[in-house]
Formats: C-alpha cells, structure tokens, sequence
DNA sequence: TACTGGAGCGCC
DNA sequence: AAAGGGCGCTCCAGTA
C-alpha cells in the first residue's frame, strides 16, 4: 500500500517536473559550452570547421594521422596501434594506463571529455531543451528500468559535473539541495533485517562502525559493502567479504538469495512488494552470472527507489505550502527550488518528511536514514 | 532512408 | 579464471 502510494505520487511529481523545468543561469551555461565546444556555429560549415579544430591538437600529435577519425573507435585504435600502443578497444579505463606511454592517449582523453559536451550537451542541446523561460525540460518517468527508479531525459539525469555551475535559482529563490547519505547500505540493513547491520546504521557515517566490526580500514570496509551490492567478489575485496559474511550473516544472506533467484532466472520482489523479472533464454553460464548480479543488485536498487519516492512524495505535499517547487529527482538527491524566505524552512521540511517517510516504508525499523542538505544559489555549490 | 547494435561516456 | 548494478545520449557501421 505504502509503495502504490508513492509510486503514483512519483508519477504525479514527473508530470510537474516536466511542467517545472530545471530553473538556468542561460549566461552561465552558454560561457560553459564555449569553453568546451567554441563558440556557437552559426552554419553548418561553421560546425564542420568548429570540429576539425577540435581535433586538430589531437591529430598532429601523430605524424601522418592527419585523416583520422577520431569518432570511429576502429580508426583510433589503429592510430594508437601507429604509436606502439596496442590495445583490444578504446575505452578511457583501458588506455588510462597509457597515459605516460605517448601524448595522444592524454590528448584523446581530453578531447573525448569535451566532444561529450560539444555533442550531447552543446549548443543544439541547449537551443532544444533550454525554453524562453531559462528552465531546462525533459521527460520523467516515475519507474523505469530493471529496477523501478526514476529517469529523465534530455540530459537532466546524467548532466556533466562541468555544466552544473550553470543550474541556477532564479531571481528571489534558493535552490536547497538534499542527499540521501549512504542510501543503499542503510536500505540493505531495513530490507534484510539484519540487527547488527540496521546498529552500523545508527552513525553518520555507517562505514566506520563496519570498519571497526570487520577489523579493517573504513575504505576496504566501503569497497566490500558496495562489492556485496554489485555482485563483484574479485580484486581486494576477497576477504573483507568472507568477514561481512560472518559479521552480518542477514544481510549478506539475503543479497545471496537475491543472486540465486537471478542465476535460476526467478523473478525477485523488492522490499516494497514490487516484482522484478527476470529474462530468459538460452544462457551461458557467465550470462546466467550476470543475472544473478542484476537480481542481487535490483534488490537494493529497488528498494532504494521506492523509499526515495515515498520520501519525494512527501517533500512534494509539504512544499507546496511553501510556494516551493522539486525541480530533480536523481537517484538520491531532491533539488528544491523555494523563495528564499521560505529556505529555512524548506530544509527543515526536508528532514522531517526523510524521518517520518522512513518510518513509514520500513514499518518501522530501528535502521537510520540521514540527509545531507544545504541551501546554495547554484547546484554546484553544495558540499 | 530507417532502424539496430556496439562503442563510448555522462550521471547515480 | 574471472566475474561491478542501473539509466540516457550520441556517433558510427551494418543491414534491410
């Protein structure tokens, strides 16, 4: 009831969103996107120069690359083949240990960074989705996906680092930024019921309480828990996890069974109640793996999804009252947009409604979730 | 010409 | 032996 409850809340929430848009400094990102993808082309022509510019820092590292392509992976791989550097695809983690090995790899890299915003992000993107009123738009939907989160597009999900200085409160308003800390831990020890794991709950930090059971320090602790959650058992992780099987049997139990079902290929049901399918075929053995990471995963992911909407949901009803409005929703993060006057408030609201939507999900449960909120002009100011 | 899948990378 | 989950977006190459 709980879950059917908030999911049409969240799709009532995307219908507002997408009426809303995400309040922008247009200046500021307009300056941005020169930065990485020169001015604005005014023709065709213009762009096709603007790109060969682009690549030409790249190119004349190389003697003799001058007509490569460096949109097609087969030609760049063949170039680096040219320098010495032979390697089975492109990707930036398989030639970041190039980087000393020849200039290009450092110059490639750079350059891919910014085709991404002179592509996805560049001028066409801002002119299409960037209205009169300097509000971004975009489509949301409420539970999409293996798991049932919430998604937008146009880029309002998955907006670079780079850009963010350029989301911006607009005149009289604050933009109040809330995090969900440490989320999908704290959901696992709710969903799993695991009494030690719901006490490392109980600190701001829950990776120091871990630390300190499992007799390690706090990063290996972090990268084992997550490990555990994504279903990777390789790398450093090894016994760090056969301790976490030991110190929280519950937990690690319960993801363990979530992996199982993936493996048979049996549908799992989240926390909340919602079922998640599994899909069949004629599988390899690895393939079969891989779907039993995806359940592992689902669970948490799942579960985080809809303790997030209940909590969004909440937000939404209160903030009203405030004149405020939610302008994103990403994973585990609000971004509110509210008359300053009303800034004090509003995170205070945030807060509350985290406890009593909590409460409410789990029915009840001694595990703690905490929210990191600040209030900032620009998106990139918080933490 | 229109579509699909892969490569690649942005975010969580 | 090795094994990290999800999404959206763009470009390219291959296919119908």
């Amino acid at each position: 009831m709980v879950t059917a409850t908030s999911e049409s809340a969240a799709a009532v929430l995307c219908v507002e969103m997408e009426q809303h848009g995400l309040p922008i400094d247009r200046a500021a990102l307009e300056s941005l996107i020169e930065a990485s993808a020169g001015p604005r082309p005014a023709t065709e022509a213009d762009a096709a120069r603007g790109r060969r510019e682009r690549d030409q820092p790249v190119l004349r590292l190389v003697p003799g690359a001058e007509h490569t392509d460096l949109r097609n992976p087969v030609q760049v791989r063949a170039l680096l083949a040219s320098v010495g550097i032979d390697v089975p695809d492109t990707r930036k983690w398989t030639l970041t240990p190039y980087r000393d090995k020849h200039p290009v790899v450092e110059a490639l890299l750079g350059w891919r960074k910014a085709e991404r915003i002179a592509t996805t992000y560049g001028w066409h993107w801002l002119a299409t989705y960037v209205e009169t009123d300097d509000r971004l738009r975009g489509p949301w939907t409420a539970c999409d996906g293996g798991a049932g989160r919430m998604t937008g597009g146009n880029g309002l999900h998955n907006l670079p680092a780079e850009l963010r200085p350029a989301v911006a409160a607009h005149e009289g308003h604050v933009l109040v930024r809330a995090d969900l800390g440490q989320i999908e831990p704290r959901v696992l020890a709710a969903v799993s019921g695991d009494a030690a794991f719901a006490a490392a709950s109980r600190a701001d930090d829950l990776y120091a309480p871990v630390a300190d059971q499992l007799r390690v320090d706090r990063p290996v602790a972090k990268v084992a828990v997550l490990a555990a959650m994504y279903g990777q058992t390789s790398g450093a992780a090894g016994e760090a996890l056969r301790r976490l099987d030991r110190t929280y049997p519950d937990a690690m139990a319960y993801l363990h069974r979530a992996y199982e079902a993936g493996l048979r290929g049996d549908a799992v049901q989240t926390f909340g109640g919602r079922r998640v399918p599994m899909w069949q075929g004629p599988l390899t053995d690895a393939q079969r793996a891989g779907r039993g990471r995806f359940a592992r995963n689902a669970v948490i992911q799942g579960a985080a999804a809809e303790l997030f909407k209940a909590w969004a949901a909440t937000v939404r009803l209160e903030l009203a009252r405030l004149d405020g409005q939610i302008v994103l929703c990403l994973h585990d993060e609000l971004l509110l947009h509210v008359p300053r006057e009303h800034a004090e408030q509003a995170v205070a609201l945030v807060h509350d409604t985290l406890g009593a939507a909590s409460r409410r999900w789990t029915g009840g449960s001694t595990v703690r979730f905490v929210a990191d909120v600040t209030t900032v002009h620009r998106w990139s100011e918080a933490k």
